[in-house]
Order: structure tokens, then sequence, then C-alpha cells
DNA sequence: GAAAATTTGTTCGTATGTATC
DNA sequence: CGATACATACGAACAAATTTT
């Protein structure tokens, strides 16, 4: 009995054949990631890719709805029309991402720091069109100080512009996917006087950036200026 | 006939009702963020779902298969298996990161500036326990310095171990994912002399970081060094 | 602008492998 | 070990959407 027992449970048996989804899903990736598949390559129709990998066509659907879900592949329907390598879509992946800050709990802390990593270094690759685009949206900033929502969608503007400033598609991903982690979709604590705080403090590390260093330290004052009012935490710690 | 015509091309129209699956995503989606559902809620079976959102079965499965590639739903099978809310995993996450990057043709120039944004503020945020596993981590390399695959392998663990520092999740997540965009699986490059420049670098980042500032500094540095030898680029640049 | 062709979206039915009880 | 519950997979078919003709 122990004999047959263990015998059934044979431990050289490897990890049984992944779900054939799964295999069409690694194959694919694997293609892209070896260059063999570049954005705008035809993968072919569900029949197609379901004769050629010699599965049934509900399979072939599984495994584009897994790499149309990563962003991996784009599918238009109608004639001509089929299953393609996507575009890069950060906008569209960033989604993903706050998904996953939101299963870990990542909250406004860890979003203020690495905000914070992320538009330091953009006093180091800042360029003049940079610095006109920023002082451009504190300046609209300033110019709806009146209204909270929109005083705050011009804030949001600012440090995406900041982010912008790095020159840099991973850090400017990461910050999309943070803001729409936290930021609240209408923030209506800006009031006046927090606004006019919060453009003070915008407009220090703008004057950072423009020096071209120091703006880790502005950010680093920003954040501990956040973290002397809870209550007030929500309405400046997007701003 | 013709009102029907114009009707359906009214340019006020919004984005058609998007496919039943679609919406069966959204709606998970959004119940993760509003909190009403958690990591371990059970959803139930294909065919519980089915009934309850009213569609069919295999509506459901296309669901359900784009939950599961964003890694929020964990399906198992079985008796008492099903759909659950996934529990949050970073490391899943890095590599649907990593084909965005891969997609986007995200190459090494902005991978290491990324690195030094995200290892700079380790400076900022390591404590007694992060400076003894960072040390630890340049010890070991240096003892496989002889051996290019294990040093290679031990200056990913070190550089892990500074992003692990800055004690921010979405940071090591995102250096997790470049790691993966353009760590060569092999690097039979990194010669003795090499190692001893990488390490020597290495050691110089720690001193900083041990100093509590100016990571940024060492880490820019080392980014100027790699620029110098496009040849010795992928040798060095990961180290 | 309308018809035709192509392809995805969706449903039902059925069978099989697998994990739990 | 058997029974049960569930995901995985296949086939056929129709509806809806979109491009091409």
């Amino acid at each position: 009995m122990l004999a047959a027992t263990f015998i059934s449970k044979a431990p050289l048996r490897l990890t049984r054949a992944a779900a054939l989804s799964s295999q069409i899903v690694t194959e694919i990736r694997n293609r892209v990631f070896d260059g063999s598949l570049v954005p705008g390559s035809f993968l072919g129709s569900e029949n197609e890719l379901a004769k050629s990998f010699g599965v049934s066509r509900i399979t072939v659907r599984d495994a584009l709805r897994s790499l149309s879900a990563m962003g991996l592949v784009k599918i238009r329907q109608g004639a001509g029309g089929g299953a393609r390598i996507a575009e890069s879509d950060l906008d569209y992946f960033a989604d993903a991402l706050a998904v996953q800050f939101q299963l870990a709990g990542v909250g406004v802390d860890e979003t203020l720091r690495a905000q914070s990593a992320i538009e330091g270094t953009a006093a180091e690759h800042r360029n003049h069109e940079d610095l006109e685009r920023l002082s451009g949206a504190l300046d609209h900033a300033r110019s709806v100080a009146h209204d909270p929502a929109a005083f705050t969608e011009a804030s949001l503007g600012f440090h995406l512009a900041v982010a912008e400033a790095s020159r840099n598609r991973a850090l400017i991903a990461l910050l999309r996917a943070l803001r729409f982690v936290v930021w609240p979709s209408e923030n209506k604590r800006a009031t006046p006087d927090v606004a006019a705080r919060v453009d003070k403090t915008h407009r220090e590390i703008f004057a950072r950036i423009e020096a071209g260093a120091g703006a880790r330290d502005a950010m680093t004052k920003h954040l501990g200026g956040i973290r002397l009012s809870k209550q007030k935490q929500h309405a400046e710690a997007f701003c």
C-alpha cells in the first residue's frame, strides 16, 4: 500500500504540462521577448491560430484573452481583423499596475515616496521645453485655485509634467499608475489656503528643477509637510 | 431607415456597450477598488458566475482569463475550487510590466536611469538590517568574482537588496521588472577586471547609502562610467 | 451608400482530466 | 477508494461588428 502510494506520487513527474492556453501564451510571449514578434506583427484569426496550434478555437480564445489583458496583443474584428502584437500602451498597463498595488495595499506613504524618487530625477534630465511646460502648468493651476476640482486636476498635470521631464518612460508609467491608485476623483478639500500652500511648494520644486539639482530635497520637504496633518493628507498629498 | 443611419453615426454616441466579458471584468475590478472584494474573496465557480451574471459559461471564462492574466483572480479546479480574488503578487506583475517595456523598446539607458532613481532613495530609508544585507551581498559577490555567471547573479542580488532598502514596494516591483527586460540570462563578459571595477562602484554606492545620502550621485557616476565603453555596456550595465 | 465577406462575440452541448471530500 | 465538483477542452452554430468590395 505504501509502496503503491509512493509510485502513484512518483516524485520524478514534473508539474504536469500546463494548460494548453497557457502554453500558447508562453510561446507568443517568448517570441516577443526574443524579437521574432514585434508590435504590429500579425498572428492570425482565431480559426487560423486554432488550426496552426492544433487546438480548438476556444482554447485559442482563452490564450488571446490572457494576452490581451496583459496588453500584449490587440484584437480587431471584421474582415482583415484578427490578433496582432500590440503597440506599447503604458497607460493601459498602468491600470493593471494599479490593481496590483490595490491588492498589495500600497498606500499613500509608499506612493508619495515613489513619487519623490521619480520626480527628483526630473531635475537631472529636464530641458528648456520641460521648464516651459512646468511653468505653464503652475500658472494654470494658480488661475483655477478657486475651483477645488480644477485645481486638483491642474496639480496632477504639474506632477505629470515633472515626471515627463525625467524623459524616462518607466518612471512616467509608474507615476501614472501610482496616481491612478490614490488620486481622488474629486477633491473638495483644496480650499484656497491649501491651494496657496501647494502652489508655493510646487514653485519651490520648479525652482530646484530649473536649477538642475536639489529637487529631491524639495520633494522630501513636500512630503514632510503633508505628514504634519493627517486630516489634510488627502487634500494635499497629490497636489 | 435614414434616421436609423444618422443615429448610428451620431457623434455624441459613446463607446458602444463593451463586450459582456469586458463588463464582467470591469465590474469585478471596480469592486476590488471600492473594497467590497478583498484578497481571498470567493467569487464562485464558472457555472455559478455564469448564472449570476446571466451569461454563458464561456463568456465568464473569457472574463476570468482576463482577470487571471492581470493577477486579480486565482483559479483552482476541483471540488471547493473556483475563482477567488488573488493575493498580491508583485513578481507576477513585474512580468507584465516587463512585457510592456519590451514592446515600448525601453532600453538600457532608461533602465539605468530609472534604476538610479530607485536606488537613490534607499539611502533615505535604509535601516541597520538593510546595511547588513547589502554588506553581505557585496562580500558574496566578491567571493565569486572569478565566476562570471555567479558574479552577475550576485550583482543582481546587490541591486535587489538596495531596492528593498528603499522599503517601497512600488519601486521594488519596478526594479524587478526593469531587470527582467534587460538582464542577460548569462553574462560571460564579467571578467575579473570588470568584476573588480564593479565591486568598487558598488562599495561606493554602499558607503553613501550607509552615510544616508548622496547615493544618487554614486549611481550617476556608475551610469557615466558605463557609458564610457559601449562594448562593455552589457557586461557592466547591470552589475 | 449598400451588399458581401471576414472575424470576433456568444451560446449550447458534450467529454475529460483533476482536485477535494 | 469512490463520489463529487470543478476547470479544461472540443465541436457546431448563430449573432454582431467591421472591413472590403
